[in-house]
DNA sequence: GCCAACGTTGGC
DNA sequence: GCCAACGTTGGC
């Protein structure tokens, strides 16, 4: 395949780089073992009700992008480890469900307004990584997880930051 | 439980 | 379009 090894063909006319991001979950709700315990390890990633966030799950998440797995709320938080996007984004069916906590009264099926995407279970870190730890690795100090005041549920992370988190969740 | 930071809502 | 009030997030 032409251009780098980190890339996947998508269409025949051009090839998608491989992109990361993070994914924050409390694991009280849904951790990294609920993902790994689950049909296919793979889950759909529902109920992001911000538009940010919606962007990116709508426009840039792609299958074949890396995510890091973040426990947020949790005692400490950690990074937990890491998961592959299986499924580009599409309609979040509670949006349309009444029930649902998640549901919106403003949105239909010819005009959804909030999106989804598929990942599945890639690994569970030797160690969690605390956040007091992601403070400390210097290559994270523009992390958009550790800037102040960011609250992002899905967030963009660079090459060279995943390749320092891997890194050192890898190492026991 | 506290509270800073952020996003959304709605009156004007 | 402004902005105060409110609700939520999430670390501590």
């Amino acid at each position: 395949m032409a251009g780098s090894r980190n890339a996947l063909r998508c269409d025949k006319l051009s090839v998608m780089p491989v992109r990361y991001w993070l994914f924050k979950t409390e694991p009280s709700t849904f951790s990294i073992d609920h993902l790994a315990r689950a049909p296919n390890q793979t889950t759909f990633w529902n109920g992001v009700r911000n538009y940010q966030a919606r962007n990116l799950l709508r426009d840039q998440i792609h299958a074949g992008d890396g995510v890091i797995f973040y426990h947020s709320s949790a005692d400490p938080p950690t990074v937990a480890g890491l998961a592959e996007v299986t499924r580009d984004g599409y309609p979040d069916a509670t949006q349309f469900d009444p029930r649902s906590e998640y549901h919106d009264p403003d949105a239909t099926p010819d005009q959804p307004r909030w999106f989804m995407v598929d990942i599945r279970f890639k690994e569970k870190f030797a160690r969690p990584l605390p956040l007091s730890e992601l403070r400390t690795i210097s290559a994270l100090a523009d992390m958009v997880l550790l800037q102040r005041g960011s609250r992002l549920s899905v967030q963009p992370v660079t090459a060279s930051e995943w390749k320092a988190i891997v890194a050192r969740g890898r190492r026991a």
